[in-house]
DNA sequence: GTCTATAGAGTGATAGAC
DNA sequence: GTCTATCACTCTATAGAC
């Protein structure tokens, strides 16, 4: 039992990187074989549902990640400024600017996103929640904090687009750059003044 | 010959459809066959080059046509926020608010994409720099025109990505609206002033 | 007749499932 | 490793315009 479930999150980051190359569709259980040095076997006695609980798999350890060190964080925070930066680093580095595809918003965009549409919505939902609550626990209105969460991750997920479809990571750099400045402003605009008091 | 070109424009439309719902690598010939009515053996006398060639003419016209509807209108305006809102227009038309995929964007995040790689970087960056030139000639300087139009591409690629994610094209309209109001206070504190001489 | 557009059975390879 | 389904693609045969 415990060597099924230790085997089972050591194949996931190989599964992971695999899906993220190839997409679902592209994902053969041959490479994912490959990938995790596990026969055909014994991929299908660890996912007895196939790829798509391969896939589920790693998107639940995706949102796990995303959880501990970016969701998390942003409504524990007790500076928004702290954890705006936070946040900006930790997807920066996650994403390797832009290099690193989001495999969540790349799976709903693709055919195959039905059987993973409510994963795929809470992953998006929570994030833009998390930053909303850190915006407003700042003092932001809500209504400005939510459209703000919003847009920045939407502008995220468009500076991967942008960034994969020009190759080039200054173009993720530099779109997340504006989004950081604007939230920063926005906060500095808001409710507790950052040096003056 | 002139039956050819007629053939292969009308099989465009739904060969783009197809890739569209299904994905590059989803998208099997029996489908492309099914939705252009035509047999394999006319798919493959129409686009020899299988389909890759199918996609790339799909993209082809794509470009094509975001050139007459967006990129030129941007080039050619002479009043700034007129444009942006015949952008924004007919995006948010284009994309049916986030509910049509960008197949550009889509193509550049699969797996399949190195033989479009080229296509895709300059459809980005065609658009990007028509939004730029429309910036400047309002009046706007070249580094702020260059990074609001590199971000509001990107804003709108991750609106789409996000309204698709949530299955919420209220994100898509809100998130676009955003950038709307970004790039209109950006031009009334610019060069031109609106109403005031 | 010639030629082009068409259809669809047939090819080998490879998929996912077990 | 075995199984069946399906993949992209080829090839042959034919229908109709001139």
């Amino acid at each position: 039992m415990a060597r099924t479930v230790t085997a089972r999150v050591d194949a996931l980051a190989s599964l992971a990187e695999v899906f993220r190359a190839y997409g679902y569709d592209g994902a053969s259980i041959q490479l994912l074989s490959e990938a995790t040095g596990l026969g055909k076997g014994s991929l299908y006695h660890l996912f007895p549902g196939g790829k798509g609980e391969m896939l589920a798999s790693v998107l639940s350890q995706i949102d796990a990640w995303f959880e501990g060190a970016v969701f998390g964080p942003l409504e524990r925070s007790d500076d928004a400024r702290t954890a705006v930066d936070a946040m900006i680093e930790a997807t920066t580095t996650y994403f390797r600017s832009g290099e690193r595809v989001c495999l969540v918003g790349a799976v709903g965009m693709g055919a195959s996103r039905d059987p993973f549409a409510k994963a795929i919505a809470s992953y998006f939902a929570r994030w833009i929640e998390a930053l909303t609550r850190c915006l407003i626990r700042h003092g932001m209105r809500e209504a400005q904090a939510a459209a703000l969460a919003e847009d920045t991750v939407a502008g995220i997920q468009g500076a991967i687009v942008l960034s994969r479809a020009l190759d080039d990571t200054g173009a993720f750099l530099r779109v997340i750059a504006q989004h950081r400045g604007r939230l920063l402003a926005a906060l500095d605009r808001t409710g507790t003044p950052s040096p003056t008091a």
